[in-house]
DNA sequence: TAATTCGCTAGACCGA
DNA sequence: TCGGTCTAGCGAA
């Protein structure tokens, strides 16, 4: 047979059924983006297979040789081997014709006497295809071709793949209600593709980079008009195909574009075939939602990366709707037209270039967002060897469950399994001590250095071999020098599997960061280097968690604990430390310290002393400075101690930097969280309490004239349980219900924008969703009283200033005193 | 099908 | 009506 090879990126991996003579084969599907657009590839070679551990080897396998599984009795296993695995004796390999009889089999294998334990049952075939092969989804892939089948493949590093990508968005009809696709037809489309997007600014309009879909009459020359939305339907899905996109990207495409576009088409007598290989998508539980999965093209759902992107800090997004975080990326008032005005143009025909605009910038900012953030999610990909369907929508703990995988299939370990119910409960039941958190001192202080530990907890796992298969080993050498605080010790002879994949990662890091520094920030060199590294950055820090999972493979109660018993160990050891040095020591929490460096220091001796603890630590551990700040201010409990998490530094430059106050929280008053940035900026900046003292009167007076606005006075929080699942009724849910009961759907996860009103007797009385609240129905007295002067008093107390100073405007004769 | 622990604070809730 | 306790949410690391 002729053998020949493609080059491509490796999109995506699945499997199919075919016939082999009379026998049902399941065969792994590559899908390529070879520059011809999508190609699959069949992998035929390929079988699905589990692990048993058995009694004994020879009866096992008789036992095995002979068994039939399934309902129908004729299910067999295809072939079994012997194989030696480095954590695990007895060890058999079980192949099966297909999925479905491994599926069978699996049930049942444990039935068989002289079976163990069963392994490695539960990985997908298709992953099991991407694990064995240690392909690379989203980089090149040459695959060896013998026939039309794929023989061999090989992984080629692609230092800049690039995509095509592309975005659709959907418009429908909600005629007081919810749009039930059942009924209410789609009104327009939008599209929005590639190269276009790259060309734009901030500032500029969107939408007339998409092309707009839509029928009827009454449309400006810049829409497709169509002669019906089952033409349109049909346009959009002939459009897409034609412009062969790699990646489409949605916003809630999960959740609503694919499940809609998808129901209508089928009441239309259409299809919405946009897969590869001509399929539908398909809708698949993906946690505790539904996921739309394309086969072959990668479906990105912009809003699902955006929230995992959240979780990681690489954005900082309170609210997710587009409108939100359109203006929060980008600074730009994106127009959000309502449904219900939707309903009103579409039927009036009046104003329908307007709502194209408004579809055409959804499709383009979907884009848009897209292409900003691929790199990031490329490089994981690329890192966890997944598809980019998988990795935008994971969890930290698939991400480390992938990598570890990985690790235990290179160096030839077996995975272990999940923990059944039994035991995620007892692991729930025993949480361990975490980091050390030291009480302040509350007041102003000036001269402060703050010192961090880099990456403590992975730099703890590498340096001291931290992982569930080096705790306890029977060295006494071991026992005695490789320690924790917790009485628990780490093999120092064999590498552990935690701290293996963990040095790769920091060192990968390490030296990308070398080289991002050489490059302009501006470059797409740089872009890429610092995605890159900002994704190794995600997976570092997600492992410690990982061993403390209550659903982890790899648990372990004892690692985990000893990670944080250094840590305490270590972060106080900095503090005394630099106490002998002769600073004075404010603060630590976790892995930093706060030195106020006294008058007869300088700078210097900061760096000097840094550079002696970084001598001593061991491995790669290591302290750096964050910064020199001018003054800081940490403030007292109701109880009198100094309160923990709570401070505000000003550096040289006269940055803010402001912690854990009511500032930087979604669920209190714009107005409350402005004026305490303004106090303490009058604080920090100009060591003014008097100022402070104006601006709050000022704000009070405000307030109390009933001048301040509805978007001052929203308070934001997150319903995070049915409603009726609650005990205890806050405001929030109090608004919620009251809303739910005008019909509004409010489910776990919707963030409530409430105000207090004049109307009603408790605060979740006067609670109402802010959409409801006419501007200027407040309650004066409540945002005085109970948002505006808590967040300030907690500051201007530490200056001797009470409540009635600020109130009557008395004369504030004991300022001052406290300095 | 969900990474961890530490910490602060509000407002409801409950009993005296 | 008061004060203590509990529920709930969010942030720091």
């Amino acid at each position: 047979m002729q053998e020949k090879t493609t080059k491509g990126i490796l999109l995506d991996v699945d499997y199919v059924n075919r016939e082999e003579g009379s026998a049902k084969k399941s065969v792994i599907r590559l899908f390529a983006s070879t520059g011809k657009g999508i190609e699959a590839f069949e992998d035929w070679n390929f079988k699905p297979y589990f692990y048993v551990k058995a009694q004994d080897l020879d009866k096992a396998e008789k036992a095995l040789g002979e068994a039939a599984f399934g309902e129908s009795r004729e299910v067999k296993v295809k072939s079994i081997e012997r194989v030696k695995r480095a954590n695990a004796e007895n060890i058999l390999r079980l192949s099966f014709e297909n999925v479905q009889d491994l599926v069978a089999a699996r049930a049942e294998v444990l039935g068989i006497e002289g079976i163990l334990e069963k392994a490695e049952h539960d990985i997908p075939f298709a992953r099991r295809w991407l694990l064995d092969h240690e392909a690379e989804p989203m980089n090149g892939i040459e695959i060896f071709l013998e026939g039309n089948k794929a023989k061999k493949v090989k992984i080629v590093e692609r230092e800049k793949p690039e995509f095509r990508v592309a975005a659709f968005d959907l418009e429908t009809l909600s005629p007081g209600r919810f749009s039930d696709p059942k009924q209410d037809p789609i009104l327009m489309a939008s599209f929005a593709m590639g190269k276009e997007a790259k060309a734009l600014g901030n500032g500029q309009v969107l939408g007339k980079n998409a092309k707009v879909l839509s029928y009827g009459k009454g449309f400006g020359k810049e829409v497709d008009v169509f002669e019906d939305e089952k033409a349109m339907v049909k346009g959009l899905e002939e459009r897409i195909r034609e412009k062969k996109p790699d990646v489409i990207a949605t916003y809630n495409g999960d959740l609503f574009d694919f499940p809609y576009i998808k129901e209508r088409a089928e009441r239309l007598g259409l299809g919405f075939a946009i897969s590869s290989d001509g399929s539908q998508p398909k809708l698949i539980r993906k946690g505790r939602d539904n996921a739309a999965k394309l086969v072959g093209v990668q479906h990105l759902d912009v809003y699902q990366m955006l929230r995992f992107l959240a979780r990681f800090a690489v954005v900082s997004l309170v609210k997710f709707d587009l409108e939100s975080v359109v203006n929060s990326l980008y600074s730009i008032e994106k127009e959000k037209i309502k449904a219900e005005e939707i309903n009103k143009i579409w039927g009036e025909r009046k104003g329908l270039d307007r709502l194209a605009e408004y579809c055409a910038e959804d499709s383009a900012y979907t884009l848009k967002i897209a292409e900003q953030y691929l790199p990031l999610v490329v490089e994981l990909c690329k890192i966890v060897k997944q598809p980019l369907f998988e990795v935008g929508r994971a969890s930290a703990s698939m991400l480390v469950e992938f990598l570890i995988m990985e690790k235990c299939f290179e160096t030839g370990r077996l995975i272990a399994n999940k923990p059944d119910d039994a035991a995620v409960q007892q692991r729930l039941m025993h949480p361990i001590k975490g980091g050390y958190v030291k009480e302040p001192l509350p007041g102003l202080h000036e001269n402060i250095a703050v010192l961090d530990f880099s990456s403590l907890y992975p730099t703890i796992i590498i340096s001291h071999n931290v992982s569930p298969d080096t705790v306890g080993c029977p060295h006494k050498e071991c026992m005695e020098k490789n320690l924790a605080p917790n009485k628990q010790w780490f093999c120092s002879k064999k590498s552990g599997l935690i701290p293996e994949i963990l040095e790769t990662l920091f060192e990968r890091r390490i030296k990308l960061k070398r080289q991002a520094k050489k490059l302009d920030r501006k470059s797409p060199e740089f872009v890429i280097l610092n995605a890159r590294q900002q994704a190794l950055k995600i997976l570092l820090n997600s492992f410690y968690g990982y061993l403390l999972y209550s659903r982890s493979r790899f648990y372990s109660r004892e690692a985990g604990s000893a990670v944080t018993a250094w840590g305490r160990q270590y972060v106080q050891w900095v503090g005394s430390e630099a106490e002998k040095a002769g600073f004075e020591l404010l603060y630590n929490d976790t892995d930093s310290a706060f030195l106020i460096i006294p008058a007869a220091k300088e700078r210097k001796d900061v760096l000097a002393f840094v550079e002696k603890i970084n001598k001593e630590l061991p491995g790669v551990m290591n302290v750096e400075l964050e910064g020199f700040f001018k003054r800081g201010i940490f403030v007292t409990k109701e109880s009198g101690e100094g309160a923990k998490k709570k401070y505000a530094l000003i550096d040289y430059e006269g940055n803010l930097k402001i912690v854990g106050f009511e500032y930087v929280r979604r669920d209190w008053a714009p107005i409350a969280k402005e004026t305490q940035r303004q106090v303490i900026n009058a604080i920090l900046q100009e060591g003014n309490p008097e100022k402070a003292i104006e601006i709050i009167r000022e704000k009070i007076n405000a307030l109390s004239k009933g001048n301040a606005k509805k978007s001052e006075l929203t308070v934001l929080t997150q319903i995070k349980r049915p409603l009726e699942k609650y005990e205890s009724i806050g405001p929030h849910v109090a608004a919620a219900k009251k809303a739910a009961a005008k019909g509004r759907e409010i489910g776990i996860g919707s963030i409530i924008g409430y105000v207090i009103t004049r109307s009603g007797k408790s605060i979740s009385d006067k609670a109402q969703l802010a959409e409801y609240v006419n501007e200027g129905n407040y309650d004066p007295n409540y945002y005085i009283q109970n948002q505006v002067l808590p967040a300030v008093m907690k500051i201007i107390r530490e200056f001797n200033v009470s409540r009635e100073d600020l109130l009557q405007g008395g004369k504030q004769s004991k300022l001052g005193a406290f300095s």
